[in-house]
This record gives structure tokens, C-alpha cells and sequence, in this order.
DNA sequence: ATATTGTTGGAATGTCAATTCCAACTTGGG
DNA sequence: CCCAAGTTGGAATTGACATTCCAACAATAT
């Protein structure tokens, strides 16, 4: 025991590059597998057959099932953020939040509106099941409505935007038409539910715009 | 084989009194179970334990298990639709629909915003991994949002609602404010991002209302 | 009442998942 | 080069789950 750790936790050890690099390789592959899956849906052993990894090196890097469906959530929540970035950044214009917006839906296409939102369908799978993934699920949500508030308030700040918006609720708001509108998609298989959704919030966040 | 039914199918045989009862009772029981743990966190030994049934007579009433399932996303829908009316069918004034809104968002608070929605939680779980639970679960939101429609509709066709409102969209985006909400809620522990979502988009079809 | 069909209990089966163990191998620092 | 720690493979364990079977029991129509 020479590494004195936070007790309770798997402990966070030394790695090497290989080790590195395949723990990197399971988080990836079980993501993967769990957004089409679930993470309820997606074994073990199909993590390991998927990754080429041995059931040892799983339970090594992350404890149990838990710690990986833990490190899948954090995987996934820097992972669609760092892809949305810069836009994400920048939402503090009509067009830019359009644009935004649009390319997700444009993405839900190009999978044929299989699979939802990566974050979303893993929150409506475990928020009510495993508190620490609800705890990191919360989290994943206010750093992505983060940046939507922000550009919005910026709008605000720079008198484009009506003092009445609450630039807080418009911001929860469009993220919850996200959400909504990529399930009612991949529901329907069809973006359009995703599309007018986005769009007649972000119509009203036009509306609020100072002409 | 006296029945000639649907090939395929379970069969639709002749229920008994006590037969229907114990199939109702699975159900719901059911029902109950997967709306906190998700249908595939939901064991068929854990629906004998809480309904008091055999594993013979699940199997006897529906076949298997994801035929159990589609008969508990049948109930979900049948059920909740039946709860929100009468107000589901007067859904043709801004207070109509805010009232509607708001009282989900109150039944949220009730349960402490464990869960989501019953059927949008099913959707999630099941939209890619079961086409007969997907194909039941379009009719289930088309059956939702169409009153919503109706409703916007009527309002329009009464010159009240603005000619360039696109209703079937503003019905859309208000179905998916809810879902979205509904998650947002249901992860943060809050009705508050339900409600203002929710809010949002009321407010939007209220700014196209004829003055 | 009686045969047919619906209903129920409970045990048995086969599969598969999560997790543990241990032994062998590698790597990096001193 | 050598030790301690990190890494890996593969077998073994344990438990749960979906599903099947069969035998007993009840209801219903003729």
C-alpha cells in the first residue's frame, strides 16, 4: 500500500502507456456498445470480445461494472462537449444557436435517428437506479446548459436580447428540446420532431431579440 | 386448435373472469416494477414475488417476456391518456394547456421526481433494440401528440391563434418540451427545468395568439 | 355430468453474466 | 541487472434469469 488514496474508491494508480492506452480502449468500446445497448444491455463479455481485452484487465482498470459505466459517463460527457466545441462557445447569436442545433440533426441522420443522445438515454436509464451515475449525469447536464446560458447572457449583456428573457430558463429550455426532441426521433426515426423542436424554442428566444 | 387466430401471435384465446384478472393484475404489476427499474431491470421472478403469480401464468397470458412488455407499453398509454382526460380533449386555450402542463409537473413533485415519464423512460430503453416496442411507442406518442394538435388547431381555426402558426410543429415542440423536461427533472431531482421548459414553449404559442 | 378448454403451481433446464483467483509476463526505476 | 508494481490471460465460481414441462385443478358449454 504505498499509494495512499481516497478511501473507497478503486484507487487511482500509476499506469503505464499500455496500461493506459487500454483502458482508454474498454472505456471506448463499452461507450460504444452501451449507447446502441444500453448499459444494462452491454456484458462483460461483450465489452471484452468488442475491445479484445480479458475480463481481468476490465475488473483491473475499473473495479466492477459500476466504475465502468461511471468512466463511460465522463468519457461521453467530455467527449460530445469537446465535439461541439468551438460552437459551444459561441451560442450568443440567432444564427450561431441555429447552426448549432443543426448539426446534431444533421448527425441524427446520418445514423439513420438510431440511438439518441449519448448522455440522455444513459440518464433515462440510470438516474434512478445508481446515485453516483445520477450525481455525474447532473453534472454532464449543467456543463452542457452552461454554455447555452452563457451565450445567451452575453446576448443579454450586449442589450440584443430583451431584459425580460430569462436567459437561465431559455437555456434549460432548449436543452430539454434537445432531449426531447432526439427521443421523439429516435422514436420516429425521422430528425423532424428534433428540428421543430429546437427551432420553436429557439423562435422564441428571437422573439425576445431587441430590434 | 379450435382458434384460428393470427399466426404468430400468442393467440388471442378466451378469457376466463379470474382469467382476466390475473392477466391485468400481471400487468400492472408490471408496469409498476419497469416504471422504476427500467423492462430489462425488470426480472420475471420479480413480477411473480409482487403480482403473486407462477412463472407459468406470465408465460400462459403473454408468451414471453417482450410480449409482456408490449402489453405494459399498451397500459402505459391507454392508462395515461385516460388520466389526462377530460383535459387532454380541451387543450384549445393558453390556460387550458398551462393547466394541463402544470399538473404533470405537480404529480413529478409528488413522487419526489423519481422516474420520468412512463413512457418516454420505455421509449429510451427500447426504441433501438425492439421494433414491435418501438412501432407500439410511435403510436403511443402519436396518440398523445394529436390532442395537443387538435386543440392548437381548434384555437386557430377560431381565428385565434395566428395564421402563420405551424401547429402540428408547435404540438411537436411542446410534446418534446415535456420529455425533455420530464429527464431534466427527473436527473436534477427538480420539476423546475419541466416546468420551465414547458413554460417556455406555451409562452411561444401564446406569443402567436391573435390580440 | 362430462368433455373441452382455460388456469395454476412448482420443479427442471440451459444459458449467460458478474466477479474472483492465480499464475505468468512486462515495465520502469534504482 | 533486479525488484516492486503494473499488466494480462484464462479458468473457476456463483447466482440469476428466461423459458419449458407436466401434472393438477377449475370453469363452461353442450
Amino acid at each position: 500500500m504505498s499509494t495512499p488514496v481516497k478511501a473507497g474508491e478503486p484507487a487511482e494508480r500509476r499506469l503505464t502507456k499500455g496500461g493506459r492506452k487500454t483502458r482508454e480502449r474498454i472505456i471506448e468500446t463499452a461507450a460504444e456498445l452501451m449507447f446502441h445497448r444500453g448499459a444494462g444491455g452491454t456484458s462483460i463479455p461483450d465489452i471484452q470480445a468488442a475491445a479484445g481485452v480479458s475480463a481481468s484487465q476490465i475488473y483491473h482498470y475499473f473495479g466492477d461494472k459500476q466504475g465502468l459505466v461511471l468512466a463511460v459517463i465522463d468519457h461521453q460527457t467530455d467527449s460530445r462537449l469537446a465535439e461541439q466545441r468551438p460552437l459551444l462557445d459561441s451560442l450568443d447569436s440567432i444564427e450561431a444557436l441555429r447552426e448549432w442545433c443543426d448539426r446534431a440533426g444533421g448527425q441524427q441522420d446520418a445514423r439513420g435517428c438510431e440511438g439518441g443522445c449519448e448522455i440522455g438515454s444513459l440518464a433515462s436509464e440510470l438516474a434512478d437506479s445508481d446515485q453516483s451515475a445520477r450525481a455525474s449525469l447532473v453534472s454532464a447536464f449543467d456543463r452542457w446548459e452552461g454554455p447555452i446560458r452563457s451565450g445567451l447572457a452575453r446576448m443579454q449583456a450586449r442589450g440584443e436580447l430583451s431584459e425580460r428573457a430569462d436567459t437561465a430558463a431559455l437555456a434549460t429550455a432548449l436543452l430539454a428540446a434537445i432531449q426531447g426532441g432526439m427521443l421523439l426521433s429516435q422514436v420516429r426515426r425521422s430528425s423532424t420532431a428534433y428540428r421543430q423542436a429546437v427551432s420553436v424554442v429557439i423562435d422564441h428566444i428571437e422573439s425576445h431579440l431587441v430590434r
